[in-house]
RNA sequence: GCCCCGAUAGCUCAGUGGAUAGAGCGACUGCCUCCUAAGCAGUAGGUCGCGCGUUCGAGUCGCGCUCGGGGCGCCA
């Protein structure tokens, strides 16, 4: 593996040197504050503020840092302007030297910047219950962010707290005991996974509803789920089972990392809610009060003003998910020893979150050195603007969602790809359909509202999942064309003046590195999403106006092979953490 | 009442304190004997919710408002 630097690297190195030698001692440090700039490759801003501060005319202080910057034959032209600026241009031969050092790498040049264990916890869908589009974004963005941090070097938990305890499993478990014999579980579709719990969790309800008799087993059978009821735990385990079924189909279509080993439910931590209370209690950190065990928080209130507690052990003895989250934060870094959680959950648990983390950090299990953050998304609205549910306001099934986008893209599929057959067809459907939905949720702000209309998805024109894809499939198509032994052997022609669009795209193909370290800083995969679509313009617009096959001479033929190498490795790579697939034509 | 999130083109959204605020969709005008037209080029479309402040410089930072959404003791 062989780490590439970015040439706004390589460039900002070179302007501190120049501005450490033009500056006085004690400003040395100043950043130059390097960006990319319509006026020349990259432009520097950081001039201006740091020659304020020296108290030297900026425009001076720019003209001599361009006089002096050493240029390293990455840096072609730096002039001052206006104020105090710095335009910067870089050589072509960097440029092409680049692409050539990413190709060679099979990481693409980018280094491993993170070192640690996090543990990542999404999707969270709850036993027995349909998944719903709440769950489909923290199911993407999770995934995504997982793979975004292992690729940095992070060693990524994947945790699925299911929910998977509670008070409902009485009368379903009592229900289930009582009339078990035509519900049997049996390995089939999601589908028939569902309407079995669906009819359970129906009949359960309107047994409890309408017989007091039954109301009162299933109370009963509450107690001997939480006692360790070996018959009540084998009912239990029945219905956990059938839902995984349902989940794991959903998991299969979405194409996401999550398996059966990442499912650590609400139930796991069980056996600790006892301790996690007396512990939080020991230390004074919780304190009972009306019969609860809770713990208050000066600056969080209700609508009267009194303190509101997060409530650790309830009046009647029972734990609620607040001793829950604790639990869970203790064994995270007690046993998997995490330097950071992440929680991909809806933005309306903010609260509870922040009483949760200020809980455990009074208790010494967060610190300065382990960190508990609130990835929150916000609520998933229909095109009317509206909480995203159907017609007759009922939750939309998940699967039939996927199914539906699906289908829009075979559609779309036969109509545009008649080379493929029946088979790559039927893939590509899935890979550009799910790839749709997914981009979709991950390409906007996630703390946005978002706006969650099928239609807009999979048009698949313009800023889609299925944009990447096709530019990714177009330069596997020109590779293909060209032959593989010549794309293989293809090298970069250093001495050869590149085209605008060339220099466009091969300056583009330089900063996934950066764009990765931005995503891992805030959690945003979007700064993703909207990195590749702009790489995917640029390398449209090589397409357009730069032919690779019909090449005017060699060197050129062969260096623009080797930015549509580069290019596709670089889309794949970015579709690929992101969650999509990559196929090789459409 | 307090707290959180949001407000940028008709619609959906980007936008690291930098120079003239950008995409996509929709509308309009063009472009396939040529590596994939799921594409490209162009035109039209903006008091960046409002006000004050900080700054050489504010869509971006601070304060105060307006509007919309959400949250606030034993559900998760």
């Amino acid at each position: 593996m062989t780490t590439v630097a970015a040439l706004a690297a390589t460039i900002d190195r070179a302007l501190r040197d120049a501005m450490g030698r033009a500056l006085p001692a004690g400003l040395a440090g100043a950043d130059p504050q390097v960006r990319r700039s319509a006026r020349g490759d990259f432009q520097a801003n950081g001039l201006l503020s740091a020659a304020r501060q020296a108290g030297m005319s900026p425009r001076e202080l720019a003209e001599k840092v361009a006089a002096s910057v050493d240029g390293q034959g990455v840096i072609a032209a730096c002039e001052a302007s206006g104020p105090g600026f710095l335009n910067i241009t870089v050589t072509d031969s960097a440029l092409l030297g680049q692409v050539s050092a990413r190709l060679g790498d099979d990481r693409l040049g980018i280094p491993a910047s993170e070192h640690g264990i996090t543990v990542i916890d999404y999707s969270q869908p709850n036993i027995a219950k349909e998944m719903h589009v709440g769950h489909l974004r923290s199911t993407i963005i999770g995934d995504a962010l997982a793979r975004i941090l292992g690729f940095l070097g992070e060693e990524v938990i994947r945790h699925n707290h299911l929910g998977d305890w509670g008070t409902q499993f009485g009368m379903l478990i009592e229900y289930l005991i009582e009339h078990g014999e035509d519900w049997q579980h049996e390995a089939g579709s999601a589908e028939e996974s569902l309407s079995r719990l669906n009819r359970l969790y129906r009949d359960a309800r309107a047994a409890f509803d309408s017989d007091p008799g039954f109301a009162d087993r299933a109370r009963r059978r509450v107690v001997a789920l939480q006692a360790g009821d070996p018959r009540t735990l084998a009912g239990w385990r029945e219905i956990v089972a059938e839902s995984k079924v349902y989940f794991n189909e959903v998991y299969d279509k979405l194409g996401v990392l999550l398996t059966d080993e990442d499912a650590v439910g609400e139930s796991f931590y069980n056996p600790f809610l006892p301790e996690v209370a007396d512990e939080l209690e020991r230390l004074g950190v919780a304190q009972v009060d009306q019969g609860a065990l809770c713990v208050f928080f000066d600056d969080i209130t209700g609508p009267t003003g009194e303190r509101i507690p997060l409530i650790i052990r309830k009046s009647d003895g029972g734990f609620g998910y607040a001793a829950t989250d604790l639990a869970a934060i203790r064994y995270r870094i007690g046993t998997l020893h995490a330097r950071r959680i992440l929680y991909v959950v809806d933005i309306r648990q903010a609260l509870h979150f922040r009483m949760v983390f200020e809980t455990a950090r009074r208790a010494g299990w967060l610190n300065d050195q382990v960190h508990a953050y609130h990835v929150a998304f916000g609520t998933v609205l229909g095109p009317d603007g509206r909480p995203f549910k159907t017609r007759a306001g009922e939750t939309v099934r998940l699967i039939s969602l996927l199914d539906e986008a699906v289908e829009r893209a075979r559609a779309v599929v036969r109509e545009k790809s008649r080379h493929l057959d029946a088979g790559s067809l039927e893939a590509t459907a899935q890979q550009v359909g799910i790839g749709a939905v997914k981009y979709a949720d991950l390409a906007s702000n996630r703390a946005k509202d978002y706006v969650f209309d099928l239609d807009r998805m999979v048009s698949l024109t313009g800023n889609t999942g299925v944009y990447l894809q096709y530019a990714h499939a177009r330069t596997r198509s020109i590779l293909r064309k060209a032959g593989d032994e010549a794309a293989a052997v293809a090298r970069v022609h250093p001495g050869v003046a590149l085209d605008p669009a060339e220099r466009a795209l091969a300056l583009k193909l330089d900063e996934l590195g950066a764009t990765l370290d931005d995503v891992a800083q805030a959690y945003e995969p979007h700064r993703l999403c909207g990195y590749l679509f702009e790489l995917a313009q640029a390398f449209t617009a090589f397409f357009e106006s730069c032919p690779v096959l019909r090449a005017p001479d060699q060197p050129t033929r062969e260096n623009r092979l080797v930015l549509c190498k580069l290019t596709g490795e670089t889309l794949k790579t970015g579709l690929e953490l992101l969650g999509l697939a990559a196929p090789d034509q459409l």
